[in-house]
DNA sequence: GGATAAACATACGCTTGCGTATGGTGTCCA
DNA sequence: TGGACACCATACGCAAGCGTATGTTTATCC
């Protein structure tokens, strides 16, 4: 027999909040924000409105939560990653080829940038840009560069990796036409942080 | 006297479909095509929908005409007004100060992606990035690159270009903390084509 | 100066989605 | 074994938008 155990309440298959988070995410991704309705919802995890309303106060609610998920994932991934690298040269070129070789996060970044207008997305877009470019602006600073450069390279690093993502996103079939992504970010390397030779820092 | 013609019975100020349809775009420039809704629009114009349905079939009607009219000033505009020049170096140059100095149509652009999802907004994207990405694809075989690296920087060029104006759409006090934009793009245009030094052409 | 037609307004039915209220299960635990 | 409670279904009211049907105004032509 099965020991009568106090926990486990449990009662077959019961959907968790993570659930509709999840399907909140995956839809966001897809359609943006503005997407995320509470019956069509319901319909793909095969439950009702009734079950919603039990886990979630309203439909912001949900959104809030899978924004928030979203952040989490974010600051635990790259911003802590890239840290221990010593060498700045190495840890510049990491970071760029890591970011764009994580496709799944970057089509969801380009997904969220698609519903900026929304004043729910508004401020997670803008922390997670700042904390971007922050990240950016100190790799090149590292490098020897003054603030208004590393500012602008970083800028250019940036819109090079969110205008890439929103062109797989909006014409995949333009962008594969390009077989060669590791040479595409290789060539941007190249372009922003030359690596043979020795850097000239500012006067 | 005039002829006894059918034609132009101008009342007093009667709405053209041309009003319905600049207002049609502004509304996508700012919250996509979702959000042109007839009604909405109707009392931004100052009337009501038996108006609107009285110059289009439909709402569907609506959005294709603000696409098209949107495609007709962009292939009147860039594509053959940089044919002339002869120096493929200068060409490429210009077509990029060019094409971030127009904010009004890069933030349009990147309104028209962040709708991408859209099956009536997908083929006029699709045809427009092909359209650019061509023309850089010239631009950099005029330098005498070879197919694969043109495609490669082009798509960088362009990558840039839309994550700028998707950046500057999204957060742009970001974008607005790096001041020099002919800073940036002449950043740009250095790391995809050297300027003072000749270039080496392929074997 | 009355018919005609362009350019609207008004009113209706319909669908989608939000939120609420309330009823119906199963499980656990005393 | 019978509450208690977690989890979900059902049913309702409500608002926004689409599309249609039909009135209403106004200029223009004869």
């Amino acid at each position: 027999m099965s020991p009568p155990r106090k926990k486990a309440p449990r009662p077959a298959s019961p959907l968790s909040q993570e659930a509709w988070v999840k399907a909140a995410q995956a839809l966001m991704a897809r359609e943006g924000v503005q997407s995320v309705a509470v019956e069509p919802l319901a319909k793909v995890l095969g439950v009702t409105k009734g079950s919603f309303y039990w886990h979630f106060e309203n439909r912001d609610a949900l959104i809030q939560a899978a924004l928030e998920a979203w952040e989490q994932d974010q600051s635990a991934d790259v911003v802590s990653r890239y840290e221990g690298i010593p060498d700045p040269h190495r840890r510049l070129r990491v970071l760029m080829f890591a970011a764009f070789e994580d496709v799944e996060n970057g089509l969801l970044s380009a997904a969220l940038t698609v519903s900026s207008e929304d004043p729910r997305v508004r401020p997670f877009l803008r922390r997670a840009t700042d904390r971007r470019l922050a990240l950016g602006v100190g790799a090149f600073r590292a490098l020897g560069l003054p603030e208004a450069e590393a500012q602008q390279r970083a800028l250019l690093v940036y819109a090079a990796y969110t205008g890439y993502f929103q062109l797989l996103r909006a014409t995949p079939e333009a962008v594969r036409a390009v077989t060669d992504l590791s040479g595409y970010v290789r060539h941007l390397a190249d372009a922003v942080a030359p690596p043979p030779k020795e850097i000239h820092p500012g006067p």
